[in-house]
DNA sequence: CACCATTGTGTGATTGTGACACAATGATAA
DNA sequence: TTATCATTGTGTCACAATCACACAATGGTG
């Protein structure tokens, strides 16, 4: 309880500095272990879990709000960031309500009364990220995105909404290099794409899969293979950006 | 200028209403002489135009937000509507700038520091539209898509990204159907999608265009013909909207 | 009533995709 | 060292989708 007390002093500081009406919430997707996982924040003295958000400095873009607030929890820089809808239910919320299911007084709510929230999503490579908490949480961790718990607000939807906005991105274009390391395999490259698009292992063809990807030309193969696995040891490639670009901006 | 004093009064009247760093802006979109045309008003007093626009009521839904500022812009109740990008650039328009391109004083500026602006836009049937005008404009006319001029504020940004994700979508769906009359021919049909797409009349081919658009199953054709035509007169066809919308649920 | 631009429909060539085949490879274990 | 084996790189072929074009039917025009 008596931390709440100084937290609502620091949060209190941040809201004026900060636009009162409006707020950021991400969705990070990061790839591992051939899952697709999502970061999520457990709010403090609480067994309830978030999506990572934050407020936007009154004289701050709202793109660079998303930027720092994805900083803030992954350590990461530069993220692959996409804007995908915004949230304004009236009833996205109810401050009393959520003070209670932290164990809180809801006579103390400290949430606003209305408030609109820009959804982001962002692909980050799983094993940069070190998950860091903010001021009202004290867990960040990685959830499989078939196990996300009921969350706090509206963010089950935000999210579903999150994942399903992917999907149809990885439908249109080619992406998910943000999700694997600088050089990966073919076939890892794969599992992303069976993966986010809800298909089970081997879903695609490899031939057909990989004849395609290359096809469009801005994969270098290596002369470096993969090693350490049990069977012929396949090939590494890397992203070239000049001609990646290229696709992108002629696919778009 | 006195108009603007008892203006002023209404618009903070109506601010101390709504949501004060959040506004919504819409593209309206409609198709007259084989051309896509945009809904444009022209600020009160001044040969400056903007696109249709206004604030949420406190207690409204953001979309019902949207709804209603159609509703009073183009007398239309359903409309086509599509949430597509929200804008928040920290500079995307100068209060004090704008005043004076108004013929304003600019100490006496009323727009407020900071507003975020949610981007919608919408498909309507052109002939069933009475601009209207909104207390702050004394004109609401159609524009050409290729003739709009420079707009207040960052709507010149806002439009050519509405006609860009038109685009996009116009290329994964098969829609359109409300730019036009509940019964329509197919190259009626092929004319929106030829402009729409930015190519040349006829520069989709006919036979394949009819083809594709009827094997979908969900347009069904009438009796009647379309007649006055100097030549073959064809024939009319209206949408199944119960098969329209198994397939828009299919397609998403 | 011949003319003609337009419509409805068909056909064959071209391209793209999906299912599958097979030799080559690199680690493993006898 | 060598046989084994799952996996990789690449090729083939059938089928579907798309594209370019053709042609008879139609309804108004002069």
């Amino acid at each position: 309880m008596e931390k709440f007390i100084t937290v609502l002093q620091d949060i209190k500081t941040l809201f004026n500095r900060s636009l009162s009406e409006l707020s950021i919430d991400c969705v990070v997707f990061g790839f591992h272990d051939e899952q697709l996982k999502v970061l999520l924040l457990r709010a403090k003295g609480s067994d309830s879990w978030m999506l990572p958000g934050g407020w936007i400095l009154k004289t701050e873009h709202l793109e660079d709000a998303a930027y720092r607030i994805l900083k803030e929890r992954t350590g990461m820089d530069s993220i692959f960031l996409q804007q995908f809808h915004t949230f304004g239910a009236n009833n996205r919320y109810n401050g009393r309500e959520i003070m209670a299911r932290l164990g809180l007084p809801p006579e103390e709510n400290f949430f606003p009364e209305r408030a609109v929230s820009v959804g982001y999503y962002a692909l980050v490579e799983y094993s940069l990220v070190e998950p860091q908490t903010d001021m009202m949480t004290d867990e960040c961790r990685w959830w499989d995105v078939n196990e996300i718990p009921e969350l706090l607000f509206d963010h089950n939807e935000i999210a579903s909404r999150a994942l399903k906005a992917l999907r149809k991105q990885f439908d249109h274009e080619v992406l998910g290099f943000n999700l694997l390391p600088e050089k990966f395999t073919l076939v890892e490259l794969q599992r992303v794409y069976e993966t986010i698009l809800g298909l089970k292992k081997g879903g695609l063809d490899r031939g057909n899969f990989q004849k395609k990807i290359l096809g469009y030309g801005f994969l270098e193969r290596l002369d470096e293979r993969k090693t350490g696995g049990a069977h012929k040891s396949p090939y590494l490639y890397r992203i070239d950006p000049a001609k990646y670009g290229a696709y992108l901006r002629e696919n778009e």
